[in-house]
DNA sequence: AAACTCCTAAACATGC
DNA sequence: AGCATGTTTAGGAGTT
């Protein structure tokens, strides 16, 4: 799959950015928010069910992404590879994780240094971004702050980058069908949707 | 050229 | 009052 965001093309380009959600490789559809027709199926279908309670107690301090499947499929293949927390250092994600190379998807994400990338705008979308931070979480979700840090912690370049782009992670996960807002302690009992 | 996606900025509302 | 968070709108830029 897709999975990869192919990063990109260029620094915020697109083409797969929230395809983290999405994931996907079509060619150039949808994204973000087209991805809902996409990865959709299990994402709307989720949202669909969890919709009803949640909008009534949309309270919330955590995100989620929605569709586990594709988060597994995420986790093998694509997401990992595309995960700076390997380059990183952290020492989070398994080493072994390397894609193929030759997945056209990953390419430039895959040249992505984080040695000297990281305080450079990272080549994913914030989508991405945000998908990463959460998919990195223990119960696949987390606050707002949490994913701040999280990129502040891997992206280095956020934290002398103007604070504009709080907002658009704020923006993206208001926006993004694709993430999911719950209650904090809901998200305990429900821990996995 | 049109459609689409993403980024950025800004305004506004709400809660602590 | 100030800050953090969440939503919405608008404009610009790049890609297909």
């Amino acid at each position: 799959m897709g999975p990869t965001m192919p990063p990109s093309k260029k620094a915020q380009s697109p083409s797969s950015g929230a395809s983290a959600s999405e994931g996907r490789s079509p060619p150039y559809r949808g994204q973000g928010e087209a991805t809902e027709a996409e990865a959709g199926d299990l994402s709307l279908s989720l949202s669909a069910s969890f919709s009803k309670a949640d909008d009534e107690e949309l309270t919330s301090l955590s995100w989620l992404h929605e569709s586990t499947d594709l988060l597994n499929s995420f986790s093998h293949s694509g997401l990992r590879s595309v995960s700076p927390l390997q380059d990183a250092g952290h020492g989070q994600r398994s080493p072994s994780s390397s894609p193929s190379p030759d997945d056209p998807l990953l390419g430039d994400a895959h040249s992505f240094d984080l040695g000297t990338g990281a305080n450079r705008k990272p080549p994913y979308s914030f989508s991405c971004l945000i998908f990463m931070a959460i998919e990195d979480a223990p119960n696949k979700r987390l606050p707002v702050k949490d994913i701040y840090g999280w990129i502040l912690e891997h992206f280095p370049y956020f934290a002398s980058a103007p604070t504009g782009w709080k907002n658009s992670v704020r923006h993206n996960l208001s926006l993004n069908k694709c993430f999911k807002k719950v209650d904090k302690d809901r998200s305990q009992v429900n821990d996995n949707k």
